[in-house]
This record gives structure tokens, sequence and C-alpha cells, in this order.
DNA sequence: TTAGAATTGTTAAAAATTTAACAACATACA
DNA sequence: TGTATGTTGTTAAATTTTTAACAATTCTAA
């Protein structure tokens, strides 16, 4: 169990996305799946599905496959914490909203248990069972509920000085969806994402194979 | 000018990231930048900027550092279209809307032309100046428009089906913001998204620090 | 005018990640 | 029974990506 400490990166970020289509499978009533199957659905092959399970001291059994319901549990076991992880969103606008409605399908432990926003009309209410929260009280709340992980959705120019209030409120990870990237902070796990940047992916590939 | 068809993946993605921070470090007044200080706003090593740079051919001056306007000029060359691509945005929620805003501060030639929803209160209006269609009419005006890529942001359980759509109408590039994986199409690139895969890879890397 | 400092561009080495190859084994069924 | 087929688990090879190293150059200023 301890050489998981280890896992690769690239293996992480699959474990995460394995969970989801497995919880998919078990839906549809599948209780085994093998490994080409599996690369299948997430479009990668066989032999990386193989390998990751075996990083992660899973074994499936030869013509059968992989129990779906001892993977899904074995890779919460590494990803979640056990009583798993409670999260802010920063900003309640389009995308805050959507994170919250996204996290509302409950795949992972995950939770977003507060939104800050300033605007008095969202304030006090609950969008989809999570409460906002004025953004002077963000200190206040992020201590008393003990959340560990932000996700900022805020205009970009507030990123920065964001981050830095996170960090002294004492948030371990920040989850940066904002246009603007941010310089990593000392003790906090900084993650980015810009959609821009997924979407001029596809667009440079679609004009290369022209 | 033709050994770019090579770019590593990588590479690609660190471009759209590199015109994002010089595009701001522009507005800032800046006229010329070191590696050292791109590395430092991407948060990777000055070496991997410089390979990057060598790698699209580009030059800076040896005190002076790159030119931004130059390299944010090259990189548009690379990763845009003369033209720019058109996208249409499936799906109207809050994701939709999201991208939208988004791109509303144009930092690349991609231009959102079109959304489609089936809710009759968004069909027919607009949103930040971009068009809602009835789904109904998704192949007639991707066709007229000569929309290339499409973003999908529908619910989870029409992903598939719309990804087939989207295919059959044309469309050369789909970005998945759905929590539903897809499998690739032929002549289709696909990029997923999933936005619970980034928060658990935070949430992953904060438990295994503490 | 020469030494020193700073920066680029590039080749080579290292590290990370993916892919191939294949032995071992279980099952089906001739 | 025994042979063919299909699948796993794992080591080794290949590929991709990052990092190191350093020569070449420019500028500064002693």
């Amino acid at each position: 169990m301890n050489h998981m400490k280890n896992l690769p990166d690239k293996t992480v970020e699959r474990l995460s996305q394995y969970r989801r289509s497995l919880n998919n499978q078990l839906q549809k009533g599948k209780t085994h799946i093998f490994s080409h199957e599996i690369a299948n659905l997430l479009h990668i092959t066989p032999v990386q599905v193989r390998r990751d399970i075996m990083l992660i001291g899973y074994s499936g059994t030869l013509r059968k496959g992989y129990s779906i319901k001892e993977m899904v549990d074995l890779i919460g076991k590494i990803i979640d914490t056990a009583e798993g992880q409670k999260i802010a969103v920063i900003g309640l606008g389009n995308l805050g909203k959507a994170f919250i409605h996204y996290m509302y399908e409950k795949r992972s432990k995950l939770k977003i248990v507060a939104a800050f926003d300033i605007n008095p009309e969202k304030i006090d209410k609950t969008y989809e069972d999570v409460y906002c929260y004025h953004l002077d009280r963000l200190e206040e709340i992020i201590n008393e509920m003990s959340i560990t992980v932000a996700i900022i959705t805020t205009p970009p120019e507030v990123t920065s000085p964001m981050a830095d209030r996170l960090k002294e409120a004492g948030i371990k990870g920040i989850l940066n969806y904002t246009p603007r990237a941010l310089s990593p902070r000392e003790g906090v796990y900084l993650e980015e994402h810009d959609m821009i940047t997924s979407l001029e992916k596809v667009a440079y590939f679609v004009k290369l194979r022209e």
C-alpha cells in the first residue's frame, strides 16, 4: 500500500477518469470489465490500463477481468481522504454554478460545502444545496468548516489577491479557472485550467489535419 | 516554417499559455521579456521556455530578451488559422455561458459564433452577442456558417448522440466538457475535459502533502 | 580595451511515460 | 483429455518530454 505514494502523475490523473467511466458501467449493471474495454472508454491503450492497475496494486481475474466495484473502491481509497475533503467555490457566477451542478451527481467524496460572492442577490441563499456567503466571511467560514481546497472562478482582476487571501486563510489546494495565470504560493498546491487553452488546442489540431 | 508541423504536443499546449501571459504583460506596457520571466509567469523552467521558442523558430536578442509583440504574433500564426475558426457552443447552460463570457475578452482568433439549446426561453436571443438557435437547426447553421469546432456542455445523457450528430454535421473538432466521456469518432479530433478530474487531482496532491 | 555578468540557442543527458513483448494461466470445447 | 484462445501481469524497449550544460554573444563598466 505504501508504493502508492509514488504513483506517476499521469496515472493519478487517469485514476479519476477510470472511476468516472467505471461508475457509468456499474450503473448499466456491469460487474466485471476487461482492460481493453476500459481502454476503449478512455481511448487509451489496454496496456496502459493494465499498467496503471498494476501500479495501484490491484489484480483482476484471468478470464473475467476486473471487478468494477472493487476498482472503484480502491481508487476511492487512493484518491479520496478518509472523510473526503471540503471545497469552496469562490465566485458564484456561471462557472461557479457549473461546478456545483457538476458535483451534484456525486462521483467522489469531494464536497463543495460553500460558495462566496459579493453580489447581495446571491448571498445568504443556496444554489443546489450549497450556501453562498459574503466574501467578507471567507476566512471565518474556511476555518470553521475546515475547507482545504478552493476553486477560483472570479473575474480575472482579482485572481491573484484572492489566491493570497486563500493561502492566508489556510487553503492547501487551489484550482484556478480564471483566465489569469497565478504564480505558485509556498505550501499551496496549484492547478491551472484555462478554458481558452483547451479550445485552442482543439482548434490547432483541427487545423493541422486539413 | 515547415518544421512547425511537428511541434511536440506539450509545446502546442504551452504556446497558448505563453500568449495568455504575454498579452497580460503587453497590457502592462512591457515590450520585451526574458525567458526566466516567462518561466516565472507559467511556473515552468527557463530552459523549457527557450526550447519551445527555438522550436517555433523564433529568436530573441541577447540582452533584451524576446519581443512580446513579435512572439504573440508568431504564436497566432501557428495556432490560429488565417481567418480564425468558428465555434459553436452546444447547450447554453451555466457552462456554455461561462465559455462565451470567457471568450469575450478575445485573446485569440477563435470565435464563438453560435449557441444551441432546446429551452424556448433561450432560443432566438443573444447572450453576450452570441445568438442562440434551436437545436433542430444544428446542421443547417453549422453548414451555413462553416463552423468547425464544437464545445459540448449538454447534460451527460445526450453527450454521445450529440457527438454523432456533430460529426455528421461536419464538425472537425469536439471539446467535451460534460461529465460523460466520449469514444473517438473517425475524422474528428476529440478533447475531453472533466471538471471533477481536475478537482480530484488537486485534492489528491493536497492529501499527499499532509 | 578588457574582464565580468547576463542571456540566448542548442546539443546532449536524464527522467518520465508509453508501448511492445511475452510468459503464465484459465476457460471453452473438440 | 488436451489444444486453442483470450487475458492478465510484468519486464524490457521505445518514445516523448524535461533538464542540464555550455559555447556564443552582447552589454557594462572598470
